[in-house]
This record gives C-alpha cells, sequence and structure tokens, in this order.
DNA sequence: AAGCGTTATGTTATATTATTCATATCGTTC
DNA sequence: GAACGATATGAATAATATAACATAACGCTT
C-alpha cells in the first residue's frame, strides 16, 4: 500500500571537497567549467557555453586556485585571438579524477537507492 | 611531490530526495529536524534544540507533506502542555531507512575518498 | 473565563548571494 | 598606432534566502 508512495521520488548526491575550515573547494559547478575550459580553451567560450556568467566564474576560479595552493588554470592575455586560458597538467588530473570519481559513484548510488527503497517499502518488523 | 597537495582537503557530501521536476523534498536538514522532534515531542522544542527557527521549519515541514501526499508528523494544539507533534508510523519509517542509508554511506565514502586521493596523487600513465 | 504553552500564519526586516554594468589591461595583427 | 578579442577587476544593482517580529487559534487547567 505505502509502496507506491515513494515511486516518484529520485535520490541526488553532491560530493565535493573541502579545506580544514569547511569552506567549499571544488564541487560540481566549477568542476564542470574547469571541462569546459578544457573544451573551449578560453573562459569567455567556457561561461557562455554554461550560461554562467564571467565575473562570477572568475572568482569562484581565482577563489579555488589561492586555496588549493596550486594552479589549474594557465592564463593568456593579448595575442592574435585576444587571449587564452587552458589546462594546467594538475588541472587536467584533477577533473580526470573526479570523471572516475563521479563514475563509480553513479554505480553505487544506484545500488543504494534501490537498497533504500526496499527499506521504505518493506513492512517486516525491524 | 604533488601528495601533499591535496592532505589537507576534505571531502563531504549530500544526498537528498527531489520529486519528479528536480526540487528538493527531503534532504539532511529535514532529517535532523524529524529525528527531533521524535526525540522532543514538540516542533518548538526541536527547534530550539538544532538552534534553528520555528517559522522555517514549520515551513519546510507543510511543504514536504504536501509534496509527499502522506503525513509524517501528528500534531495536537491546546491541552495540558499546549501541544505536541510526534512522528506518524511512516515518518518513523522514513527516518530509519535514512539513518541504515547514511551509515552505509559513510562507509562507501569513506572508501571512494580514499580511491579518489590515490588517483589524483598516483602519477602512472592513464 | 483567564492563563499557559504549543501549533499556525502573515508581515517585515536583514543578510547573503548572484547578476549586471562599466572599464582597464594585454599582446598580436594590419 | 588603431582595432580586436580575450583576461582582469571594481562597483552598483537585483534577486534570493534567511531570520525576526507580531499575533491568532487551540484546548486543557484552575
Amino acid at each position: 500500500m505505502e509502496a507506491e508512495m515513494y515511486e516518484n521520488l529520485r535520490l541526488q548526491y553532491k560530493i565535493w571537497f573541502t579545506d580544514e575550515a569547511g569552506d567549499g573547494l571544488l564541487g560540481d559547478g566549477k568542476w564542470k567549467i574547469l571541462k569546459a575550459i578544457d573544451q573551449e580553451g578560453s573562459l569567455t567560450a567556457a561561461c557562455e557555453k554554461l550560461g554562467i556568467t564571467y565575473r562570477r566564474t572568475w572568482n569562484d576560479l581565482k577563489s579555488i586556485e589561492k586555496r588549493l595552493g596550486f594552479a589549474l588554470l594557465e592564463k593568456n592575455r593579448g595575442g592574435i585571438d585576444g587571449g587564452s586560458t587552458s589546462l594546467t597538467v594538475e588541472g587536467l588530473r584533477l577533473i580526470k579524477a573526479f570523471d572516475n570519481f563521479h563514475e563509480r559513484m553513479d554505480t553505487i548510488m544506484h545500488e543504494q537507492f534501490k537498497l533504500l527503497i526496499k527499506d521504505l517499502t518493506s513492512h517486516g518488523k525491524s
């Protein structure tokens, strides 16, 4: 009877790094930005692609680099194309590791979701 | 050399239910509130315990019950003690299932975090 | 019926966050 | 050296979220 109560629910999750103080450092948002920069080759283009503001993104990226203590981005201004931004070796490794991580997590979450729903809908005595 | 770059990072996660539209429905915050109500026997006491405002909490609870489509709380007003709030059977089952879920997830996240750090600090060719 | 403590609800104020606008800087090309 | 397209940055504005304040309703007790 209560089984269908939970049928239209979805399970979502977010994972992010913080520093020791607990302040957010790198999560899904910045992960997507870094990936977009890697693909587009410029901050401006990446922001347009994702539909987010340049100002905000620039602030975020500056903050994370400062707090991480090492560079994720290599920026150039001027030149024939006006300028460019690309990922450093560390930046590339970071998003690659995050990719793998998310892949594993998606599988795990799917399993755990099924377990949770089973827990919610089975009426045996605990 | 880059191994210590990630030493002071912490991994955090959040898990929550949404409806089909993707709007948040039940997460850690409301889970804690429900547990506190179960312990305290009243909304007012639960809010004081958690240091959150009654107004906000009342709104949240009303919203989640409406969108879930069934009651999690049994509320009474008036009476010798002014009133009370307790969990329904469904409410109890929900927080119990969430408890189990979080327990499993804490273990899993700990494992996955170690894997992620390993991924970030090992420099073998991919 | 007056008092008590709790649920219930509208309104107002504050704080936080996000967006917009404006402007400077840089280095290449023509 | 003028123009272009990108990065870099300050300041003002808008939007959203959170908190605070005030007040009503309820039902038991005395």
